[in-house]
DNA sequence: TCTGGGGTCCTAGGACCC
DNA sequence: TCTGGGGTCCTAGGACCC
């Protein structure tokens, strides 16, 4: 068995956890830039406001309601998560943190405890030293139990817990859940599923296995055997290494000129390199993108990117800022206004295997490279204790192009600046 | 005026190898 | 004009997740 559990409104219960006044008020997030709602308090789901819509659009409701309104706070979303995930951990033998806001929990060993007692305990014990209230879905596989959970939020009567075990319990779950509410059933796959009059859950547990193969490949024949019982996904208990790291922002305001555009590619690029060794990696490739707003009516959008291959495997971020600024450099084209831009490293390979492909032109590998590796490090460390960017290349600048963030919310937990209260 | 950010996996097709 | 069988690697594009 395994267990799902999903912090409710994870975003918009972070933030009350600081502010009780707000408990059964409206509370909403908004995304980066402070453009779209993503998160919304049950009070904020009651009154209409949609997943995803623009803040903009909904502004007036949002005033008349009187609701609470926060740009995301990504700091303190994180560290309350990890508490979330810390106590999760002692509740199950096994967890694999799926993001943010969830966690599969290996329930197999539960074979003598009421699933039903414990998962409530679970609950109780994670809203006790968070704050954040969760919901627990129990199921054969981490498909059911995703439909579990799904259950066990919708209605009020389960108090937050759904169990779906014997045969009649999942038949019936299944033919409640609509196939685009299944878990990796998405927008396309739904139409198409819709078009073969396959409808909801159990229509697709029934749905033959060679069309399903044919037309929702490999992935969509493992769904349809999770739906049926047989457990296709295993617990993943140590995360992957990542692939790929991407850091990219949309800009507070229009941003025209190559000089601000480098700005703003050089502070991306040097959060990549950051996040590069925090992951111990080393990136062989480096992307560039820049983008026009993809609204823009005018018929001047655009969309520049390039990708290069770094002269060897490096988390330096000297090298990587410079790459970045050649990049761009060949992307840009002036008459142009610019609302987004991004960085991506990719063909990341782990530092410590030390195998890495050698350049073909020895010269490109100055001895600096190791005196610079010991740079990054002094200047992790500073930035670790006082503060993110305390010290910076001089390339990087994070003022013009500045995402908005009119309604952030302090650091409770992360920062001691936060807690303390300055009163003038 | 104003519309997020960060990821993964799979497939098909092309280029190459012996 | 006809032209085998068995592979790998890479990339672009499309689907999905939170």
């Amino acid at each position: 068995m395994f267990a799902l559990v999903d912090c409710n409104n994870f975003y918009a219960s972070c933030e009350r956890t600081f502010r009780p006044e707000l408990r059964l008020r409206p509370v909403v997030v908004l995304s980066n830039n402070d453009g779209c709602i993503i998160a919304r308090s049950e009070e904020a789901k009651a009154l209409g406001i949609k997943m995803g819509t623009p803040e903009f659009k909904c502004r007036d409701l949002l005033k008349k309601h009187n609701v609470s309104v926060f740009s995301s706070n990504y700091s303190l979303y994180g560290d309350m998560s990890s508490r979330v995930m810390r106590l999760l951990g002692k509740l199950a033998p096994e967890i694999e943190v799926y993001s943010i806001d969830e966690a599969f929990l290996d329930m197999s060993s539960f074979t003598r405890f009421d699933l039903t007692d414990y998962a409530r305990h679970m609950r109780k014990t994670v809203r006790q030293h968070t704050g954040i209230p969760v919901c627990v879905g129990i199921a054969p596989t981490k498909t059911l139990a995703k439909i579990a959970n799904r259950i066990a939020k919708k209605n009020q009567e389960n108090q937050g817990v759904c169990i779906l075990k014997s045969h009649e319990e999942i038949y019936s779950a299944l033919e409640r859940t609509k196939v685009e509410d299944i878990w990796g059933i998405g927008r396309q796959w739904s139409k198409q599923l819709q078009a073969k009059r396959i409808e909801t859950a159990a229509d697709l547990v029934v749905a033959s296995p060679a069309w399903v193969r044919k037309n929702l490949h490999i992935v969509g024949a493992r769904i349809q055997s999770e739906l049926q019982g047989t457990s296709c996904l295993e617990m993943e208990l140590v995360r992957p290494a990542k692939q790929s790291i991407c850091t990219s922002r949309s800009f507070g305001r229009s941003v025209s000129s190559l000089a601000e555009l480098q700005q703003a590619v050089a502070t991306f690029a040097g959060k990549c390199a950051v996040k590069l060794r925090q992951e111990n990696a080393l990136a062989s490739m480096l992307t560039v993108f820049i983008a026009a707003s993809p609204f823009d009516e005018s018929g001047n959008r655009y969309w520049g990117t390039r990708t290069a291959a770094l002269p060897y495997p490096t988390q330096n971020s000297i090298i990587i800022l410079r790459a970045a600024e050649t990049i761009l450099a060949g992307i840009f084209q002036d008459g142009m206004v610019y609302k987004k831009a991004g960085v991506i490293v990719s063909g990341l390979v782990p530092r410590a295997s030390c195998s890495t492909t050698l350049s073909l032109f020895p010269e490109e590998e100055p001895v600096a490279n190791e005196r610079d590796a010991s740079l990054m490090q002094v200047m992790d460390a500073i930035n670790q204790r006082y503060g993110r960017s305390a010290v910076h290349l001089a390339s990087e600048n994070n003022n013009s192009w500045k995402p908005n963030q009119a309604n952030l919310s302090p650091n409770r937990t992360t920062s001691w600046n936060d807690i303390i209260e300055v009163k003038v």
